[in-house]
DNA sequence: GCTGAAAATTATGCATT
DNA sequence: AATGCATAATTTTCAGC
């Protein structure tokens, strides 16, 4: 997958750009003591191989969206693609993964007050063909998710 | 927590923001029939208001970070706080909450390979004292994550 | 892959409605 | 809150190294 190798100058960069995607290139060449083009070509090189995203993350609780849960199914093998296609267009699903069972989904949900909670596991998930219920449970506080994550400085070292 | 309200021009304005996060207001203004102040007006504010966040988001398997995990864990209530902070602190970690117990956290964790994975069970966190491993899963595939969620449009209404 | 300079585009500050 | 305008800053284009 990997096809650039990138270093500890892009790595600074993207630092600048985790605070705020949208902080000018000439701003951050000033900060790092480069030139303007350098970051704009870098930046571009980034997004343009994959390794990073420029984007916007909405913020649940901002939006009332004050309950988190995790949620274990098994699935039918045969509907498993299509469970997967009805999850992805739930507006309540904030994460979804592959479980280690075959038959195994993993989903985050969030959702305004427990009453709403309560009416998903009841009625929503179950609407869904296929899909069975293992488990649940609340998530009271993340302190850290994927858009805070960056790998070590050390992954960031010419070839 | 909510101050204001948006309605379905910010809404819009996110999505754009979502597809590119350094999309110039210019364009979105042009793209969506708006006037380019107004645009960079409501970024502005939804910004302000903390209900987005423009950033940038690290693939981790762009870096080589292509085993997944989900690990569970409990903690000693008098070691709570430092090991929070100790975790927070390892870049192996890209999700942290606390769980439905009283002494219950959840990590996600990338690593290269299995060994790397294996080893930090055996010995990074036993390393920090107050841990205990309760278990753990791995995550074959994640196919939704928080950056890619939305409100549904029914919560962009004005007042 | 880095940098320079002019042109085009975008962002900012201020004022008006 | 939205917008027009003048000014400032940034990005883009095209070029050479």
């Amino acid at each position: 997958m990997r096809r650039h190798s990138f270093d500890l100058v892009d790595y600074q960069i993207l630092q600048e750009l985790q605070v705020d995607a949208r902080k000018p290139a000439a701003e951050i060449a000033r900060k790092l003591g480069l030139n303007e083009r350098t970051v704009r070509n870098r930046i571009d090189r980034m997004v343009e191989a994959g390794a990073i995203r420029l984007t916007c993350i909405v913020d649940p609780n901002y939006f009332g969206y004050v309950i988190t849960a995790d949620i274990f199914l098994e699935v039918d093998l045969d509907r498993e693609q299509a469970v997967i296609e009805a999850l992805l267009a739930m507006p309540e699903v904030s994460y979804l993964a592959f479980g280690q069972g075959t038959q195994d989904l993993s989903i985050e949900v969030r959702f305004k007050n427990n009453e709403q909670l309560r009416e998903f596991l009841r009625s929503g998930l179950p609407a869904i063909p296929g899909v069975h219920v293992k488990g649940y449970a609340l998530v009271p506080r993340i302190l850290r998710n994927i858009d805070e994550w960056m790998p070590p400085p050390e992954d960031f070292t010419a070839e």
